[in-house]
DNA sequence: CCAAAAGTTTAGCCATTGCTAAATTAAACT
DNA sequence: AGTTTAATTTAGCAATGGCTAAACTTTTGG
């Protein structure tokens, strides 16, 4: 436990980790996206715009221009008037995405938080997360099932 | 444990989680800026906006554009070409700002993962973190150190 | 099969947060 | 003090992600 924060603080180098965490949020919602949209069609046999609406709580006008750029991206495809459809690349996307919130969910679940916050608190933390946190997380939480 | 995440989810009224990320976007900016400014401060004597500029990795107009909006929220004043102090609400958000960061970092660091990890994540997390979650981590680490 | 209802898209607006280049002010050096 | 240099601000532009209202399809029910 040597290099433990403590209140009078350097104001080092930071413009890197900022900079991760503004590029973070341009990913993140395509992700959120492509994960709720793997969700309905796992549920509901199909994804349609009006419910990715709903469930994001946004404005279908909005879903529109969203799933314009996701369709750039190569993430998603659709015809007019017709459901959504996840590419192979999406799907990888959305799996990713589910497995990184699994792990942030039971984690937090594990570290004695009720579910319901849990289930906020994974949503706004699971893009911000690398990848050696997450394996620790994992192994925080395999331990304590043990 | 009875309330754990299983990979066929249900995608269920998520919106408000979704909403609240939204919503905690708009404010981590202010926090960040608040935050970065007061530790200027504290380890310079003053905050210059060229400063703010470099550690945040932006240009000099952006700093100067966001001053402009964080002023009319009464966190920071500033006279024209001097340097920025922080009003009361400023320092108070700024202190809130740091106290979640230390123990987000505090608590990552104790999780295992190296101290540059805890550095770059614990800036993304800071801002999507519950106090119910904070009050868990806090007593987390309390606990190992113990 | 056609009209009404429901669902989807388009058009056009707004706020936010970036940027560069040019203008302005303050500071530093003869 | 005056001039150069450095710091700061202004002006104007772009991308992103929201919204509402109006137009257009698809679906559904006589």
């Amino acid at each position: 436990m040597s290099n433990m924060t403590t209140t009078p603080r350097k104001a080092k180098l930071q413009s890197a980790a900022f900079k991760r965490t503004r590029a973070d949020h341009s990913s993140e919602l395509a992700e959120d996206y492509v994960e709720l949209i793997a969700d309905l069609i796992d549920e509901k046999g199909e994804a349609r715009g009006s419910e990715v609406a709903i469930r994001l709580g946004v404005a279908n006008a909005t879903v529109v221009k969203m799933l314009k750029k996701l369709m750039e991206r190569g993430l998603v495809t659709q015809e007019p008037y017709r459901e959504i459809m996840l590419t192979g690349e999406g799907w990888s996307l959305a799996q990713n995405g589910r497995r990184r919130h699994d792990i942030v969910e039971n984690f937090l679940l594990t570290l004695g938080v009720t579910a319901e916050t849990a289930r906020i608190d994974s949503e706004g933390i699971e893009h911000h997360v690398s990848n050696e946190t997450l394996k620790a997380m994992a192994r925080f939480t395999a331990r304590k099932m043990a």
